[in-house]
RNA sequence: UGGGGCAUGGUGCAACGGCAGCACACCGGACUUUGAAUCCGUGGAUCCAGGUUCGAAUCCUGGUGCCCCGGCCA
């Protein structure tokens, strides 16, 4: 093993290990990534997604990509489409090995009949109501179901019919034969089949029996040649059943392995929740950039590299554990201070007269790009004017002791270009500062004076005349909560949305360089942060930035 | 005495009988053409009680706490 490979340690690969010293799958791994195709993939799938192709990649295996299509009547292709979209992105690859349980439904229908054979599975005619009291309860053993000793024959005719379509939905189910009394729920002679007179969204009106969930999915891994099934934590129950039917069908027997699914801070992980704020127009859909599924993300501005290396560093456990938000958003940091394209960009003008610069004149500042990449120090040009905005926050007319940004009598440095002093202050009726007066020192030109005396303020800013107008939505945390789940007696889930989680300002003036900005591409504008020009929205001469990161802790200021 | 699973700084993850470590967060300092970033540093953890052992986060016993399971969902 490598020491990369060492480096991730987790109890997963300890498994692997132990498989490959045993031999049990010939040192093969081959895993796979399951999505149900009924909703956005989000952040929390990124992580068994970078797990599951990871791992393998690490093993020198295989990851089949295969969506668990086995209920029709909540699935659609629009959600395929859209999760192959989200693993190309976060860039991962499944070649050729794109499957769907659906393409089993014959071979996991011959199974069934081996079943029946085997006196292993049953035709089952209680109703959904009287299954449940069958069950019994978690103390209590459940009771076999009436048609459970059918002759084997009648089975194999019922199935039959079931599949042919004779018979209503919910008119019966076929059943494994297993125990009744088993106090794992799973084992107590779980449903295999039921009636759907649904049209499915690949094999539309072909079938009208589908397979349960711990049916198709065992035999689809078999089938697969899947080595090392991994699974949520919720399954555990499951793998008795899991195991059972493979023991019994006498086919190839992969591993499931259990792991705890990624609970974020701030944000609902529950594919139902989320179409709910879909649906309920809490968010315009889901790839709205408040949303955590990756669509959105993308969207925000959140690159694939970040994703990938969050799922490193929160590692795989058993433990039910809630990973903070702050660590997502320091990862993607890290990632775009190095390489987001810098720009200046001002959000709240304020109108800068320079009174000692000459009107008519024009100049340009040569500016690093990427001032944190050592492999890429390309510049670009920015130009200069007597009349400039910038970031009305920079400026306070009466600054408390310790604020070196602009103020009156001040001198601070505009950032690459030249040191200024603020030598008057223009206000409106209102006594609202209208456009603020300052001098340059023309000795002071790229931003160092020429005497070496220091300033402790830099700010950035933006040519009036030169200046592109844009429109800038800062997106805040959907959530006004770290958990978002605990919400009050009779609360909805939803009560804990920060109503305020939009806001959109116009009239932003960004340095003319961003003109040419990329859909999709990430900057980083100076201390307001890292914005994301939009994928949907944006139209020539109207440039939308989203916000990339927005910073947790300043729920956690407005609080105070 | 239903069954299954999990407990390590505030948070997440390591350590697999041998000095409890890493990251985020917090705090302090340095540096800085943004107060960001970067660099350096401090503090802080093995659920409890027994037992085995030269030695226990790790093994054993008994507690405690939390999570999952009674869909013809996945």
């Amino acid at each position: 093993m490598s020491d990369l490979v060492k480096s991730k340690s987790n109890f997963i690969r300890d498994i692997i290990d132990e498989h490959n010293q045993t031999g049990r799958f010939g040192g093969k791994v081959h895993t796979r990534f399951p999505p149900e195709p009924n909703g956005y993939l989000h952040i929390g799938h990124a992580k068994s997604i970078c797990l599951n192709f990871g791992i393998a990649k690490d093993y020198g295996g295989l990851t089949n990509l295969r969506f668990d299509d086995t209920n029709p009547t909540k699935e659609d292709v629009e959600y395929v489409e859209s999760i192959k979209a989200n693993i190309r992105w976060l860039g991962f690859d499944w070649d050729d090995r794109e499957y769907f349980a659906s393409d089993y439904f014959e071979t996991l229908y011959d199974c069934a009949v081996q079943l029946i054979k085997k006196g292993k599975a049953f035709v089952c005619h209680l109703s959904a109501d009287e299954l449940r009291d069958y069950r019994g309860t978690l103390t209590e053993p459940g009771r076999e179901s009436p048609y459970r000793n059918r002759t084997v024959e009648e089975n194999l005719d019922l199935l039959t019919r079931m599949r042919q379509g004779e018979f209503p939905d919910g008119y019966c189910t076929l059943r494994a034969k297993i125990d009744m009394g088993s106090p794992n729920f799973n084992m107590r002679d779980p449903v295999m089949y039921r009636i759907l007179h649904a049209e499915h969204h690949r094999t539309a009106d072909d079938w009208c029996i589908y397979p349960m969930y711990d049916y198709a999915h065992c035999v689809s891994d078999s089938v697969e040649g899947i080595t090392h099934s991994i699974c949520t934590l919720e399954f555990e129950d499951h793998r008795p059943l899991y195991d059972w039917f493979l023991d019994e069908l006498e086919i190839f027997h992969p591993q499931q392995i259990e792991f705890a699914r990624l609970n974020l801070t701030y944000t609902v992980m529950s594919k139902r929740k989320l179409l709910q704020l879909v649906k309920e127009g809490f968010v315009t859909s889901w790839d709205d950039p408040r949303m955590p599924s990756l669509s959105g993300m993308q969207r925000r501005g959140y690159t694939p590299s970040a994703i990938k290396s969050f799922a490193e560093i929160i590692g795989v456990a058993k433990n039910n554990s809630i990973v903070d938000m702050e660590l997502l958003e320091h990862v993607l940091r890290d990632d775009l201070n190095q390489h987001a394209t810098r720009r200046m960009a001002v959000l709240r003008p304020l109108k800068v007269i320079i009174d000692n610069y000459p009107e008519d004149k024009e100049e340009s500042f040569e500016v690093p790009d990427f001032p944190q990449d050592p492999d890429r120090q390309t510049k670009r040009s920015v130009p200069f004017s007597n009349v400039l905005y910038i970031e009305s926050e920079d400026f306070m007319e009466n600054p408390p002791a310790k604020y070196y940004r602009l103020a009156p009598g001040k001198e601070v440095r505009l950032m690459n270009a030249y040191y200024v002093t603020c030598t008057e202050v223009v206000k409106d009726e209102a006594g609202q500062v209208t456009e603020v007066h300052c001098t340059y020192d023309p000795e002071s030109r790229g931003g160092m004076s020429a005497d070496g005396r220091k300033v402790r303020g830099t700010i950035h800013w933006v040519s009036a005349r030169h200046a592109v107008d844009a429109e800038v939505r800062l997106y805040d945390m959907l959530f006004t909560k770290p958990n978002p789940y605990e919400v009050e007696e009779g609360g909805d889930f939803t009560d804990n949305i920060n109503k305020h989680s939009l806001e959109v300002l116009k009239g932003c003036k960004l340095e003319p360089n961003l003109a040419f900005a990329e859909v999709g591409q990430s900057f980083q504008f100076m201390r307001n942060g890292y914005f994301c020009l939009d994928m949907v929205d944006s139209k020539p001469g109207s440039l939308v930035f989203n916000r990339t990161i927005s910073l947790v802790d300043s729920w956690a200021k407005m609080q105070k």
